[in-house]
DNA sequence: ACTAGATAGTATGACATCAAACTAAAAAGG
DNA sequence: CCTTTTTAGTTTGATGTCATACTATCTAGT
């Protein structure tokens, strides 16, 4: 029988654990969320609050490393629910420009504030020195991923 | 404007990282895998020839952490293959058995050819020690998360 | 200016995933 | 034994994601 290196297999081992709880959390997470926001949705609502300026759909679908097809999809979900609004862009004839409507800044408020005491509890799983200590690595795991893409 | 605890950004900030990372090391992974193999599917073969014995597909869901209905589709999926065999279990009318068939074996033998090299260039970017000190923690976060579900 | 190439947004089809509803069969409790 | 509850597997519909292909528009190079 084919086998890994121990090396392999740890770095396989990671990726498996960090599928587990990427999945986990996500469930987790969007069982907290107001209105049926999906994590996808939420982060997108939190950006834009966040992050003043003008937001294109191919800028979002950049800053959150997903296709131009997938934000798409998530941009007509939150504009369905009316927490954005989509206006072509006089400058560019191609563009969109994304916009929160008070609603979705609302929603975003709300969400945060149903999201905050899940965030806390899971301090009891991993002190912020902990936190602290592992993001640094999986940034650098992340930035080799992105470039070997 | 609401915000989050700076412990809380931190780890909203990790969740979020993992959420990158497991989609970028999913795609990359599947580039590498032989015969339109996906990450579940691959890691269901890994599974049943790693581990002898007998699989319900119930028992593979909660192996997996996900949800019968999700191991039926990639059940379906891996059938349609030719690379499992989905038989009743006759002790059990409600059970089936599942067996990983030669074709089954070979497509493992050569995913996992596959995809080694990929995980072996992997650790330019996080060396073993690195890999060692995180799997840890986040087994940590992965426990906890199972827990609270 | 015109053409060729790059970019923006969309559409489609595939896959993984979940939740919820459903059927069939086993297990448990009277 | 019979009824109730639990369990196994499936189905359906929703969401996120990708790759690919397509249209419209912008940009650059000639």
């Amino acid at each position: 029988m084919k086998t890994l290196s121990p090396d392999q297999q740890a770095l396989f081992g990671l990726l498996n654990e960090i599928g587990i709880i990427n999945q986990l959390s996500s469930s987790l997470l969007e069982r907290l969320l107001p209105h049926g926001l999906t994590v996808a949705q939420f982060s997108l609502l939190n950006h834009l609050q966040r992050l003043e300026g003008e937001w294109s759909p191919a800028r979002l679908a950049a800053a959150f490393q997903v296709t131009r097809g997938t934000m798409t999809s998530t941009l007509q979900r939150l504009e369905a629910k009316g927490f954005i609004s989509l206006v072509p862009d006089p400058a560019d004839g191609r563009a969109k420009i994304v916009t929160l409507t008070d609603a979705g800044r609302r929603a975003r408020d709300a969400a945060l504030a149903a999201a905050g005491p899940g965030l806390a509890e899971m301090k009891d799983a991993l002190s912020p020195s902990e936190v602290a200590a592992v993001i640094p690595v999986l940034q650098k795991l992340r930035i080799w991923l992105d470039m070997h893409r």
